[in-house]
DNA sequence: TATTGTTATACTCTATAACTATA
DNA sequence: TATAGTTATAGAGTATAACAATA
């Protein structure tokens, strides 16, 4: 029954899931930070300055979901609202000092990260592993992208 | 540099949690149901019935979040709460018919989802992804379990 | 008229704290 | 006194809808 070995592999990586998840977000509460503003910070590291519209793009969420996490950024002094010389309607947000050195640690962070998870694995069982994580990422991408009208 | 190889397979790994998510959420709420209230049902498959005191434990959550996640689950018509005749402070909750036709349907989804994950994978890619999946599993294990005191 | 971002409102998940009914 | 579950309150994340200012 090759399916009871499947079934386990993806039990192991929901696990893997549920513990990165919390790793993460343990992490990121230690700096006053949720993974969903980590995420805009993330974007706006590549980005700077952006419009809320666009990290809403981005994000792949609604303005208004933008306008809520911005709020707490600013309030918390990661990031800064400007107004758009270009387009008076438009909100430029910005990083600030300390959301470029915050920036910096996560980077640092998740370098340090992958350095715990993946040293000390023998490098044929790594390449598998890269192998396997392709495969399964590009069948997911499938399922996520094709189940448009036959699923419901 | 190894270290840019961990950092992308790292990256792959994070990439595969938010499409899991993706994908899993989207086909709970075509069933009209959520991530956490899954969860509770899919306790429950196994310890029926159940106290929500128990249910607190094994989802780790507080009773509160129980509290809020059955009453959600009575109004959709998946579980139902008892008076427990052993201890009248308590609450058992089972699983409706709906209920236990919907943790079938989603033992099934599972199954098909691994099929679809890792079906036409060659054996020894398998096998070795299957490795690395304990690796990286055991390392963040450890990370969670230690940093008690020093992370901080 | 279309777009940017807001306010208003609502829903889910979760937490802490205070309280009730029991043990 | 300790435990099971509730109400009250709060905060994060997200959504839709209506509206303002601007394009």
């Amino acid at each position: 029954m090759p399916e009871d070995r499947w079934e386990a592999a993806l039990d192991r990586v929901l696990e893997l899931t549920v513990l990165l998840s919390q790793d993460m977000t343990a992490s990121l509460a230690q700096m006053g930070l949720t993974p969903a503003r980590v995420h805009l910070l993330w974007e706006l590291r590549s980005q700077v300055p952006c419009t809320q519209r666009a990290l809403a793009s981005a994000l792949n969420v609604t303005p208004r979901a933008i306008t809520a996490l911005v709020d707490g950024l600013v309030e918390t002094g990661f990031v800064t609202r400007e107004p758009c010389p270009a387009d008076r309607r438009a909100t430029l947000v910005t990083l600030t000092e300390q959301g470029r050195a915050t920036t910096q640690a996560l980077s640092d962070e998740h370098r340090e990260l992958a350095r715990q998870l993946f040293a000390g694995l023998p490098d044929d069982t790594f390449d598998h592993f890269g192998a396997g994580l392709d495969h399964v990422v590009n069948r997911l991408r499938v399922l996520l992208a094709g189940p448009a009208q036959g699923l419901s």
